[in-house]
RNA sequence: GGCGCAUUCGUCUAGCGGUUAGGACACCUCCCUCUCAAGGAGGAGAUCACCGGUUCGAAUCCGGUAUGCGCUACCA
């Protein structure tokens, strides 16, 4: 019987979650539960100066808005805990002891700066960067000596100086790297502290992992990490590295790309259903026509073996598109519920709180095949909300009309609507259509007048509807204040 | 610099020896239409990075070159 798949994310809490971060996370979600097998979120808070007050929080949070639920990890729990590296220090320090004990690592002295100063030293000459090995075969005599000195060692790893170490990848095939180029990086540090190398070995080992899927940027340490799994006499799992995702100018996908945060996108009214299954094409595709899916469908197709090698930039123009789509397909009253939050924050502050929700409830039809983004709702419906209408006197008179003639229009349009036994968009249509016609009008340039009079806008939600919501006396009363003024 | 990897329309991609190189976003045109969207119908856009080879035949296989990206920390 073959093991059961256990696949994990293991983010570190240096801040907000980058969706380069989110797009593996679904990835090893998505290999998972395609797979029947566990998620497992671990967080990677062994570089104590980068951590980041309410990082966890916020990843947790993250993770939760876009639905990749964890079978194990904080605030879960898990046969395999703690699911915290900083709660797992001495792990890490047993296995470092452990490799030293076995002569596969050895303590380091070297101080920060006498490292800092090789470095430049090398840079200067030209010279590939790397560490002199200075500690490497210290006597027990010399030990004793930095020992006495009070110098806390680091434990590095003591890399073959030659041969080949290769290891096969599950999306990129066999891949060989020359230890000749191999550094004997650090394993602990002299906090205590274990680096990614070390704990990342350790963890996955004891945490049973099957796949480690992660971004391309971690295949060039893969060697490191087999070296390791090998000296710990560990199973190693499979690997899978993700192809990156870059910025439009295709580099690494970060800050100076704009929004990279997830909370960024949830702020600027994606939805997550959009950004999963935006993210699931980048990188990875069905077949060559199918792009929509849903978390069901993508859980059922989703496969390794139809990962790409290329790096694929975000293309957030696509991305614009397709939370457009998800808008339009959301159940009336879901998408109502979706707006609310967007309303109250972005509506002026000086308009009564809280809104009504079933004054919004009448609106939000209207603006739901029109809107790419939630947040794209309240400077659309904001005269829905206020009588403050904020525009150029030019834009009532529609092409090839004239002041008077606008002011001539809008009057008679006053007069009827007035009189207008029901106002609902039925009637007003009935009675504005025909109307155009007797003013000996295009019907654009009529219900133009009126869409600016009573929205304050050229662009705006179709009138008649629009109208009746905004109900009969509002109408007028907004009409009136333009026959004044024109 | 060293090492590794990649290279199909502007972008995301299909393709896995024989296709008019397919789809999607964006763009353009037209239709629908009270504006904007949405929707419908079309269009333009890729000498498959380049050069050699293998083969009857190559985007697909093999070399090399170029370009790009990643790594090269007591960061992950």
């Amino acid at each position: 019987m073959r093991p059961i798949i256990r696949t994990r994310f293991a983010p570190s809490p240096t801040g907000a979650l980058h969706v380069g971060s989110i797009r593996t996370a679904l990835f090893a979600w998505l290999f998972a539960r395609h797979n029947s097998g566990s998620f497992i979120l671990r967080i990677e808070d062994t570089d104590v100066a980068r951590k980041v007050e309410g990082a966890v929080e916020s990843i947790l949070e993250s993770l939760r808005w876009v639905g990749l639920d964890w079978d194990e990890g904080p605030e879960v729990g898990g046969d395999y805990g703690p699911y915290i590296q900083s709660q797992r220090l001495g792990f890490y320090q047993e296995a470092a002891r452990l490799l030293v004990e076995q002569g596969d690592a050895y303590y380091c002295y070297c101080s920060p700066e006498r490292l800092e100063e090789l470095r430049a030293e090398q840079v200067k000459r030209k010279q590939p960067p790397g560490y002199d090995r200075r500690c490497r075969d210290l006597s027990e005599e010399e030990r004793k000596e930095k020992e006495d000195e009070g110098i806390t060692p680091v434990v590095r790893l003591k890399t073959p100086l030659t041969g080949r170490t290769g290891f096969h990848d599950i999306i990129w095939g066999d891949v060989a790297f020359s230890n000749s180029i191999l550094e004997d990086l650090v394993l602990l540090k002299s906090d205590g502290y274990p680096t990614y190398h070390l704990a990342n070995i350790v963890d996955d080992h004891e945490m049973k992992i099957t796949h480690v899927l992660r971004a391309e940027e971690w295949l060039s340490s893969t060697p490191y990490h087999f070296l390791l799994y090998k000296a710990m006499d560990y199973q190693p799992p499979e690997f899978a590295h993700l192809p990156m995702l870059l910025g439009s100018d295709r580099s690494k996908l970060g800050k100076r790309h704009g929004s990279v945060s997830i909370t960024d996108f949830r702020e600027q009214g994606y939805l997550p259903e959009a950004i999963v299954n935006f993210l699931a094409l980048l990188g990875w595709s069905l077949d060559d026509k199918t792009e929509l899916m849903t978390r069901q469908e993508l859980i059922a197709n989703f496969s390794l073996e139809r990962v790409s090698k290329t790096a694929a930039i975000f293309n957030q123009e696509k991305l614009d598109w397709m939370n457009g789509v998800y808008i339009r397909s959301l159940e009336p009253e879901d998408f109502l519920q979706r707006s609310l939050s967007f309303l109250e924050r972005d509506l002026p502050p000086d308009m009564p709180r809280p809104l009504s929700v079933d004054y919004v409830r009448q609106i939000m039809p209207l603006v739901q095949e029109r809107v790419k983004t939630l947040a794209g709702i309240p400077e659309l419906t904001r005269f829905f909300f206020t009588d403050r209408l904020e525009y150029e006197t030019d834009s009532l008179i529609t092409r090839d009309m004239t002041a008077d003639s606008t002011r001539h229009a809008l009057g008679v349009a006053r007069q009827r609507l007035a009189d207008l036994p029901t106002f609902d968009a039925q009637s007003l249509e009935g009675t504005l259509r025909p109307l155009a016609v007797e003013l000996r009008l295009r019907a654009g340039q009529l219900f133009g007048t009126l869409r600016t009079a009573v929205t304050g806008q050229t662009v705006a939600p179709p009138l008649f509807k629009t109208m009746e919501i905004l109900g009969r006396e509002t109408c007028l009363e907004r009409i009136d204040r333009v026959l004044e003024k024109l």
